[in-house]
DNA sequence: ATCAAATCCTGAATTCGATTCAAAATACGA
DNA sequence: TCGTATTTTGAATCGAATTCAGGATTTGAT
């Protein structure tokens, strides 16, 4: 039995290594030139041995994804369960994710192409499936944040709104941004720069919108960068990297605006 | 000279047939399995014909996209032209949005499928640049309605946002809806139903949290399907489809849950 | 109307990469 | 140790995008 175990473990073992290995193809070299036989190769294996773990090069990118959507869990947990204001650990989600974002920005071109129809619907339901799973951690994490808001009256009651549903507008806010982020030349032809920090400060408007207590303004830039990093460092131990803080493009775009119409 | 004018003008009607067989296809068996020969074939064209009009498959794709962007100008500009207040205006263009989500669902698949790293990167620039070029005139228009909003006092001063800014709010919101709503099975996995008239409700909040007068209760159901109605009447003379209305599931999900905290 | 040059069209051939599968290698149990 | 079951292998197959060497057509001058 021992020996069928051991079997068992072996083969995922080389499941990740091949994982391993695609990610990192495609942190080198992108993922427009990613080859199935490359990965095989590099892995010193037959690419026969490749095609008994990953029915097609679509599920092999789909079950990555699901792996990178696996290891953000631990991060999100951080953010939900931080003992401060439900609010702030609602932006902490939204912290998080641009951390995962800037630090590896291929998981989310990953991400972004295996939603699309071709990959998505050419991948094995099986495995469509255990990626939908892989991301009910991380919605119910959301979830719970904003059941504590409802609970301890931070969000109004009478919003109509199931905690889901809620979760559903920061996420949309979020992943809408990163498509359009990682789209090159669009933001730019939009005459627009740091899409993250924008990012936050809509995010500010739309928690405002709902009434999630207690308010912010989002115009006020230094209280934005002192809450973003203060939440780094208490949340994550994080020096709060660029990933929130840009400040390089701040000066010159958004507070030039801002300056033109003073609070 | 008038020769080499027919020329030219046949020469794009032939593209366009290109464009629309293209179109055909997607429709009837999907963007998984457009091939470039049955294109040129299925308009009585050698296949080499069909690659002097697009470099690559992903030129043409990206042209598509380019043309579907162009198509939707006039419905924008219904909405951002009509005379009513500014915040309904920006209401329509979420609207046309939807409109044409549900009538043409691949532009939408198409449209993501082409902004992803991957086909983007594959396009030529000079595909991509016309590409972009044709999304200035909707972003303009959605701009001029803030801009206005901003003019006559509906939105307040002191945002600190450009009007570009502005626009980015309710375009990666409606953006991220899309993608999450196409994605097959995401939404159903997360106990979500009726994304489209989430998506007018986290609108509402968004807007209500810049202070964009007059606010509006989203939670008040009846009130939304009021407006959406009205606006797509006097808008678009369009008697509303399930566009902006999807009353089947409403009662079903959203409802019953606004039934637990009621107003 | 005729011809050479320029331009355009054609589709068989090439190329590239994913996927298959028959044979070889290896592991297992008696 | 041997026969069977399982696993690995990688050459061969397949599918689809892309190329390019002609053939066809148009143009413009005579």
């Amino acid at each position: 039995m021992s020996t069928k175990d051991r079997r068992l473990r072996e083969r995922a073992e080389r499941e990740q290594r091949f994982l391993d290995k695609a990610q990192e193809l495609i942190q080198r070299d992108g993922l427009l030139s990613l080859q199935m036989s490359r990965i095989a190769e590099e892995c010193d294996y037959a690419i026969g041995t490749l095609y008994q773990h990953f029915a097609s090069k679509e599920d092999l990118l789909v079950t990555l994804a699901t792996r990178n959507c696996l290891s953000r869990v631990d991060l999100f947990e951080r953010a939900a369960h931080w003992p401060g204001p439900t609010r702030e650990r609602m932006v902490c989600i939204a912290l998080a994710d641009l951390m995962v974002i800037r630090t590896q920005p291929e998981h989310f071109r990953l991400a972004q192409f295996v939603w699309t129809e071709v990959i998505w619907g050419a991948a094995s339901p099986e495995t469509r499936r255990r990626s939908l799973d892989a991301s009910a951690p991380l919605g119910a994490l959301v979830d719970g944040i904003v059941e504590s808001a409802l609970a301890c009256g931070d969000l109004p009651p009478g919003l109509g709104l199931s905690p889901q549903a809620m979760t559903l507008g920061p996420w949309t806010l979020c992943l809408g941004m990163h498509t359009l982020t990682h789209t090159e030349g669009l933001l730019e032809a939009h005459a627009l720069s740091d899409p993250y920090r924008l990012l936050m400060k809509h995010l500010h408007h739309l928690l405002n919108g709902y009434g999630w207590q207690p308010l912010f303004d989002p115009s006020d830039d230094d209280a934005l960068d002192a809450l973003n990093t203060r939440l780094c460092r208490d949340v994550f131990d994080t020096h709060c990297p660029d990933a929130c803080l840009p400040l390089t493009a701040r000066k010159a775009t958004v507070s030039s605006f801002s300056e033109v119409s003073p609070p």
